[in-house]
RNA sequence: GCGUCGGUGGUGGAGUGGUCUAUCACAGGAGACUGUAAAUCUCCCGCCCUCGGGCUUCGUAGGUUCGAAUCCUACCCGGCGCA
């Protein structure tokens, strides 16, 4: 993987570069499109090609569990395996420390409301008792199946290993994406393990580079591990994932700080990570200090991914504080349940006043669904519950944020950034 | 015509003397969703409302009762059976 710096932002920390990836280029800033059970989800490649998609990023977490990472590495990688021929990434299942953890079952999630009534509760109560699908352990995590109620243990060994069998082009180290409930002493204490993840993500990674391709060192896999014959099959030979560490520390500028400075000098033998994520619950307010805090002290010369964001506002501020990588599920799961972007802000195509709307969501907008479709034939698909409606809906969606970072892009190349970001911006919360 | 069963909110269908504006589902309305437990979830869905409450409803009209969607009578409507 090779990241090339093509022009910069003045006086800021954004910038436009290429990213090359054995499986091809990735122009940036850029949206990469969440299909994490190896497939968009009701977008077939091509659709999601069209609709201006350069990367999409799979979950370790849920290909291990479903259909098992040596399936996957088998079929020739997830690459392969789902018809993608374009840049692949995965996210190394930190997320689902989250999701399954402390947030199961509860109304928090990536982005928190600062009228969280919770968030105001100064000291972290215990609730340890209850339910939730994983829970931390001494050096991994214990995940019990949201299929089917099985036991398993990820570490950030066994989360490369399953990366390195899943055979994207980027992968991810295995952190703790923690709760802005925590308290500060939490915060820290999390914040520690996932830098000592971090290095072990980082080690396992260089051990699995350096090993000869046909099969695992033996009697060095851990017992948690699945021992396997060979690894990931490449595509094209050569296969070299690069590795990404994940900066943490919740709304604490302090520990944002020192995530980032550590994150970026973990190194094994001289080997540092690829290029890096950002990660974490935010609150909405907090997200650009954070985001610009750790940019500000991660090396200018590798990328910097920005986990799980956004809606249309967080790309400028993310591409004008350094992000050049972005990914979220808004797009696709926004489509299906029936909210569709348009330039003047978010319509729900189910409303009434479309049921008769004989015009395209965008007049101007040239992706397949606007060419071809009415708001009134894509509510009646949504009213008579059609698997089309959320198919049309995923791919304006999909095409409305890809080129929006495009243009983003453009701008900057064209000096017309904070022009741009102005009258996007104006339109988009006129309505 | 006689007999019989039944008529409940937009629909289907519970309820068969008080806890009933009436379970539930569907339809309808509005909203939420940020490294996907998600083609999911939440709320509303008789009228009025100062959101605490007020008022009117279970084919129609009477009646019994402290109290009726629930019991009685008549009528209207529908299904079925017999003439």
């Amino acid at each position: 993987m090779q990241f090339k710096i093509e022009k910069k932002l003045k006086n800021s920390l954004g910038r436009v570069g290429v990213l090359t990836t054995p499986h091809g280029e990735i122009k940036t800033p850029a949206f990469v499109a969440v299909g994490t059970k190896a497939t968009v989800k009701s977008l077939n490649p091509e659709q999601v090609k069209d609709a201006g998609v350069q990367v999409v990023l799979g979950n370790t977490y849920h290909l291990y569990l479903q259909p098992g990472d040596e399936i996957v590495r088998d079929a020739g990688g997830i690459g392969k395996f789902m018809n993608w021929s374009g840049p692949t990434m995965t996210d190394s299942g930190g997320f689902q420390v989250f999701s399954l953890g402390v947030a199961y079952g509860k109304d928090i999630s990536k982005i928190a409301k600062i009228t969280d009534s919770s968030l105001l509760i100064p000291e972290r109560f215990d609730d340890s008792d209850a339910p939730r699908l994983a829970k931390i352990g001494q050096d991994g995590v214990s995940f019990k199946s949201h299929l089917d109620g099985s036991i398993y243990y990820i570490t950030p060994e066994k989360s490369i290993q399953i990366q390195h069998n899943l055979g994207a082009d980027i992968i991810f180290a295995f952190d703790e994406c923690t709760s802005p409930v925590e308290d500060l002493k939490y915060q820290e204490e999390a914040l520690e393990r996932t830098h000592r993840w971090a290095e072990r993500s980082l080690k396992e990674h260089q051990k699995l580079l350096d090993s000869p391709l046909e099969e695992y060192p033996k009697g060095e896999v851990d017992e948690f591990s699945t021992p396997s014959r060979k690894r990931a099959t490449p595509q094209e030979g050569n296969f070299k994932p690069a590795l990404f560490g994940i900066v943490q520390g919740g709304r604490e500028k302090s520990l944002r700080k020192q995530s980032a400075k550590i994150i970026a000098e973990i190194n094994v033998d001289g080997k540092y990570f690829d290029g890096f994520g950002i990660g974490g619950s935010f609150a909405k307010e907090d997200m650009s200090s954070a985001v610009k805090w750790v940019n500000e002290i991660l090396p200018e010369e590798k990328p910097r991914h920005l986990l799980g964001i956004g809606e249309p506002e967080d790309f400028f501020m993310g591409i004008e504080n350094g992000v050049d990588l972005f990914d979220c599920v808004l797009p696709t799961r926004l489509g299906r349940n029936g909210t569709i972007y348009t330039k003047f802000g978010k319509i729900i195509i189910t409303n009434t006043k479309f049921r008769n709307d004989f015009l395209p969501i965008e007049k101007d907008c040239e992706c397949y669904t606007c060419k071809n479709y009415t708001k009134s034939y894509i509510a009646h698909l949504f009213h008579g519950k059609e698997m089309l409606a959320g198919t049309l809906a995923s791919i304006h969606n999909l095409y409305f944020i890809t080129h929006l970072v495009d243009n983003i892009r453009e701008s900057i190349i064209n000096d017309t950034f904070y022009e741009y970001k102005k009258e996007f911006l104006q339109n988009y919360k006129s309505r």
